[in-house]
DNA sequence: AAAGTAGCCTGGAAGC
DNA sequence: TGCTTCCAGGCTACTT
């Protein structure tokens, strides 16, 4: 379940390994992973070379010359792996690139959940989804954040997750940061002061550093480019501890269900 | 404006 | 053992 954190060590394991290689041909081994026709896709990325890789939201953009991108988005078990000329296709494979070098580029996602998506010049700019993305929160302040949560009605947690109010944040993440913030995922945002807020925010940006650092959490499925774990699972405070005692009061930890997501918190830490 | 739900998917785990 | 059910969860679409 890669997030902004996982999809960040992604990008910059690909960005070392990608940048300057040339794609050759395309194979569409699972044309529904791709948005649109599978050959406009080729037509797209067939012939383009690598220029640079980076992240928005979750989404990992690969930058090709002459103004193409490559978006693609994991959603849950998707991934990107190099393999070696010649390798052989496994089970999930869902889009094959072939490189001028022989190598492999892979896309494999067992649930197929996740695409893939080729963009021309200002096109990606111009996608619905990619439009209406909130700001990244490792780059937006204190002030901006409070500012467009704390006239919301919402609940806390589903502001959180929602993309187009803040970019990157998914279930672990949302969980980890109120937990140390001490806010309850249930509380409407409108209801929280703005200094817990700010203390939200920054809980946030530090979990989501320290989650990079780590290279990412590894629940079941997520690998970075080079087929690596994550650590970060292991500085879990409540994500998937439901029932275990809080780290800082001892209390049995809870789950319920927040926009329909199961949200574990500490019923004494959290009010 | 906010919340609920179904749907998209597979496989591992838990329950019977 | 073997079956069924549940759960994970990002995002869209639709209804209340």
């Amino acid at each position: 379940m890669p997030e902004l954190p996982e999809v960040e060590v992604i990008a910059r394991g690909l960005a070392a390994s990608l940048t300057g290689r040339r794609i050759q041909r395309v194979h569409a081994l699972w044309p529904t992973s791709i948005k649109g026709t599978a050959s406009f896709f080729a037509s797209v990325l067939e012939g383009a070379t690598v220029t640079g890789v980076r992240r928005r939201a979750k989404l990992l953009l690969l930058e090709l010359d002459t103004a193409r991108t490559l978006a693609v988005h994991l959603k849950m078990t998707g991934r990107m792996v190099l393999r070696e000329p010649g390798a052989a296709r496994e089970k999930h494979d869902r889009v094959r690139f072939d490189l001028e070098d022989g190598g492999q580029l892979v896309f494999s996602d067992m649930r197929r959940f996740g695409y893939l998506a080729a963009f021309l010049a200002d096109d990606l700019a111009n996608w619905d989804f990619y439009k209406n993305l909130g700001p990244e929160p490792l780059e937006m302040s204190a002030g901006e954040f409070v500012d467009r949560l704390h006239e919301r009605g919402a609940r806390i947690k589903s502001l959180l997750l929602d993309q187009r109010v803040i970019a990157g944040i998914g279930n672990i993440y949302a969980d980890e940061s109120l937990f140390r913030a001490g806010i309850h995922p249930r509380t409407p945002a409108n209801t929280v002061s703005k200094q817990a807020l700010k203390g939200l925010f920054r809980h946030l940006g530090a979990v989501l550093r320290k989650a990079i650092q780590e290279n990412g959490s590894s629940i079941r499925d997520y690998r970075d480019a080079g087929g690596n774990a994550g650590a970060f699972q292991n500085a879990f405070q409540v994500y998937g501890k439901s029932g275990k005692p809080c780290v800082k009061c001892g209390q049995t930890l809870e789950k319920t269900l927040v926009s329909g997501r199961t949200s574990t918190y500490c019923p004494g830490c959290q009010k």
